[in-house]
RNA sequence: GCCGGAGUGGCGGAAUUGGUAGACGCAAGGGACUUAAAAUCCCUCGGAACUUAGUUCCGUGACGGUUCGAGUCCGUCCUUCGGCACCA
């Protein structure tokens, strides 16, 4: 073939896309065999276009992919769609458009821009989650989990986003606001379909552990989300009544410091106990503000059991009744929520730990009466806050003089042994909310019989479809209540009129599994076994840290689930994870305009009103700020090459990267480099049939051995960046650094030019997991057979790439003074000995006194006087 | 407040276990080619000083410490970005 003198990246990389589709080159088959290699990447919400996230996410992942496939894994790389969700439904709202229609059309379009980008995947496993043949799946998981109980509806309370009309978990509020459309969110008491996940809460916590292939900082966001507390639970009794007020507490030291007791407003006894319903309801409607800590004394006292001492019962909106027993006994010396109540209600306030280098200075922690929060023993010391650390027990019977570390182990056992209560666990992590009241989502599968209650759809009668016969007016509610065809069926067990459950399922579930349903194709049963154990855990998973709570430990939780099914028999999804950086740039804002797009902006002015603009804070592209670059013009204007390899290029993948269309242009100008070098050589390489022996280099010259040398470093770069956390980016600045050689060989000898085709060859091996069409191309222009990626990755040989000399850095006293070029393997004897002869250190050294003299091999020499 | 990152030239970033700070790229300046421009190629490029072929001093957020030697380890602090935040 010919090869064109200008580097044409649209010819190239359609041409190569088109090949590699028509030889299946990335469709991928079981294959006992060889070792596998899951590579996977976070799939997309479907909507509309790619941003330059993605491409960066899915540049990584098609390089980790390509590579592992050269080292001889096989490999499973596969991609699909997160496809149901809201956006679909509110433009079904917007432009009438059914949310089916919108979805699959984005995706076609989507896939296509995928395609365009060179990505390796096997789309032969492609899912949308929300086909039937797909979410059938997210029925059967509930259904499975109905039968052994992690699948339940109870009333609550929920987080109810007012614009979304629908609920939200937990995981998907964040600062009081809807993780996807940021409006207010509002507490509504609604009937609602749960997971069990708490169930799992310990073991989800214990695999941690287990998680060494994940940040750290994922791996803390997680444990931190589950929150384990251990500590005691027991009862106050009601002085004068029959009731109990059950507590937790993970300060068991400070029991003798309690002053007061305060239950949440939605506790059962604040009812009994309030006769003002009034000032009871006002207390209520603070629940959950955190501006102000508000209470209200019941008028009844608590036993402390510890002391039998009485102490007041206050209804406080601070007392969370999700969490623990809804109750808690108040410490304000050593609590600073309690602190700042017991200052407002003005109740006592009495130290029970004295800090360690306090303790023995005759201060007694007897109770202060007054809020001026005077402590005897030291006069004019008044608590301005809690002391919340630990230290020596004061004023706590028995257990005075005890280090309060030891003591909360103690008293938890004094407790048990009294049968005053019981030592607890606690975690924060609450179970899953899943019910949606939104069409775009998958039908929970259960039916409302009159007579049998709430009865689960038959595994045979899956999917349970959503219907398309609905309309979408926005006016909140689910639109499936208004499908008469879908609501009316029969009940499963008596055969009699039943109704369908209208919630549909979060979206989060959708995601739980998938990876698992890429293990089999299409038309494969979704749950085969043997492909599950072929396939996973994921070896390497790449995402942005958005999902570092949400959608992994939604996942964490479902592979358990699944493994106590009997489908699988590991308990981690995902070995490896990869969390890349946000893609950022530099915000414009025009006085007049505001937010401008790039493209607005020419030197320095407005194209619109021509005023002064001005730059603005690196941030994360975003369409609201316009700092956005659209990856359609880009690979029209670069190529997919260029953009990919820039955008590995400009920063390591874990962390932020700020885009620059200036680097572009420098990947844009390496790539052009490397096709000048093949077309300027084209004749000679094509003609050179084999490589060079390297036994017999003699006759080739010492410029080609350095080319060659070059060659094997750069190899042992490439592959060791590639291998070590992923640093892409040192690999490339690697890879420059030969091309830049390569550009300035002149082949003298027919062995020098078997050491350029060598070296070229090389190149193109290196580059082609960054840049696969240009390297196929140039691989293909050099009388090679394509595929590029039928090849082995290249090994480097030691001997060849070791420098022939090494240069010896000498120090005094720390400070380079001199470098000399000196053998390898020289003993420690004879490097000393050198040193002392180059002019310049005997300057320096005069007559002085040497004290000593440190080696590093092959490296330094520090002479200390 | 708690937990976790990060701070290195004009900029993005290198520096594998404590051993030459600034690889590679961008920008900038100078030169070659060209009628000219673009593209391309070559050179310079942390700061300061001097007796300027070179040499010395300073320099990795700040201040201390350990060490023959610290961007890297330890301590204290500052700034900044994430996450969690009445979870008892």
């Amino acid at each position: 073939m010919t090869l064109e003198e200008r580097y044409n990246p649209q010819s190239v990389e359609l041409k190569w896309q088109k090949y590699w589709a028509e030889k299946g080159l990335y469709r991928t088959d079981m294959d006992a065999a060889r070792e596998k290699f899951y590579c996977l990447e976070m799939f997309p919400y479907p909507s509309g276009k790619i941003h330059m996230g993605h491409v960066r996410n899915y540049a990584i992942g098609d390089v980790i992919a390509r590579w592992k496939s050269m080292r001889g894994y096989n490999v499973l790389h596969p991609m699909g769609w997160d496809a149901f969700g809201l956006p679909a439904e509110n433009a079904a709202i917007k432009q009438g458009v059914h949310p089916a229609q919108w979805t699959y059309e984005n995706i076609g379009y989507m896939k296509q821009q995928l395609q365009r980008m060179g990505l390796s995947y096997d789309w032969d496993r492609e899912v949308a989650t929300c086909s039937p043949e797909y979410y059938r799946w997210n029925q059967w998981f509930f259904l499975k989990m109905l039968e052994r109980n992690l699948a339940y509806k109870r009333s609550s309370f929920v987080n109810w986003c007012q614009s979304c009309t629908t609920v939200l978990a937990n995981e998907q509020v964040i600062n009081g606001k809807c993780w996807r459309c940021d409006s207010e969110v509002i507490q509504k008491e609604l009937e609602q379909w749960f997971f069990r996940i708490t169930h799992y809460a310990e073991e989800l916590l214990e695999g941690c552990e287990k998680l060494t292939g994940w940040p750290e900082n994922v791996v803390a966001m997680q444990k931190n989300w589950i929150g384990k507390s251990e500590g005691v639970e027991m009862d106050f009794s009601v002085d004068g009544q029959e009731e109990k007020i059950r507590i937790f507490t993970t300060r068991p030291d400070t029991l003798w410091g309690a002053t007061f007791v305060c239950i949440a407003p939605g506790h059962f006894l604040s009812e009994k106990l309030v006769a003002d319903k009034e000032k009871l309801n006002a207390v209520k409607a603070k629940y959950g503000e955190m501006e102000e800590k508000e209470g209200l004394f019941t008028g009844h006292y608590a036993v402390n059991p510890m002391n039998n001492e009485k102490i007041p019962i206050y209804v406080a909106n601070f007392v969370l009744m999700e969490y623990g027993t809804g109750a808690i006994m108040s410490v304000p010396a050593h609590d600073q929520r309690d602190f700042e109540f017991a200052k407002k209600y003005n109740l006592p306030i009495r130290v029970v730990i004295a800090p360690e280098n306090d303790a023995g200075n005759g201060r007694s922690g007897e109770t202060v009466k007054s809020p001026g929060l005077r402590v005897s023993g030291s006069p004019g010391h008044s608590l301005t806050e809690a002391y919340e650390g630990e230290g020596i027990l004061v004023n706590s019977g028995k257990f005075n003089g005890m280090r309060s570390e030891v003591a909360k182990k103690e008293i938890g056992i004094f407790i048990e042994e009294k049968g005053l209560g019981r030592r607890v666990i606690n975690y924060k992590l609450r179970d899953w909310g899943i019910s949606r009241q939104r069409y775009w989502g998958t039908p929970i599968p259960v039916v409302y019989c009159r007579k049998c209650g709430i009865v689960p759809v038959d595994d045979k009668d899956l999917p349970v479809v959503l219907p398309e016969d609905v309309k979408f007016t926005g006016k909140g509610g689910s639109p499936l209540l208004d499908s008469e065809d879908f609501l009316r069926t029969g009940c499963p067990r008596c055969g009699g009129e039943a109704r369908r459950e209208t919630d549909t399922m979060d979206t989060f579930v959708d995601s739980s599994w998938y990876f698992l349903r890429y293990c089999s194709k299409k038309d494969e049963d979704a749950l085969d076994k043997d492909n599950i154990a072929y396939w996973m855990p994921v070896d390497q998973y790449i995402g942005g840290v958005e999902h570092a709570v949400l959608h992994l430990l939604y996942s964490r939780f479902f592979t358990r689930v699944i493994r106590d099914i009997g489908i699988l028999d590991f308990d981690e999804p995902f070995t490896n994870l990869l969390t890349q950086g946000m893609v950022c740039m530099e915000t414009l804002k025009c006085p007049e305009h505001g937010w401008l797009f790039p493209e607005e902006a020419k030197d320095e002015k407005c194209v619109q009103c021509g005023r002064e603009i001005a730059r603005g804070r690196v941030e994360k592209m975003s369409k609201s700020k316009k700092n956005v670059v659209d990856p359609d013009h880009l690979i029209d204007r670069y190529g997919a090459d260029t953009s990919r390899l820039f955008s590995l290029f400009a920063a390591p993948p874990e962390k932020d990267l700020e885009w620059a269309d200036k680097g572009v242009e420098g990947a844009y100008r390496f790539l052009n480099r490397m096709w000048g070098i093949v077309y300027k050589n084209r004749d000679v390489l094509r003609v050179m049939r084999d490589r060079l022996e390297y036994t017999d280099s003699s006759r080739v010259t010492d410029h080609a051995l350095r080319l060659l040398r070059k060659t094997h470093q750069t190899i042992k770069r490439v592959s060791t960046d590639i291998e070590r956390e992923y640093h892409f980016n040192t690999a490339i600045a690697g890879l420059m650094e030969l091309v830049n050689e390569l550009s300035a060989f002149q082949p003298q000898s027919d062995e020098d030019r078997a050491v350029l085709k060598h070296s070229i060859e090389t190149a193109l091996l290196l580059l082609s997991p960054f840049s696969p069409h240009i390297a196929e191309e140039l691989w293909e222009a050099m009388g090679n057979e394509p595929s590029i990626f039928g090849q082995k990755w290249p090994q480097w040989d030691e001997e060849t790439a070791r420098e022939e000399e090494i240069e010896l850095v000498i120090q005094v006293n720390g400070k380079v003074r001199s470098k000399v070029m000196v053998p390898h393997g020289l003993a420690d004897e004879e490097i000393k000995q050198r040193t002392m002869n180059e002019p310049r250190i005997k300057e320096i050294l005069g007559d002085k006194t040497i004290r000593k003299i440190f080696v590093v091999k092959g490296k330094l020499v520090n002479i200390v006087m």
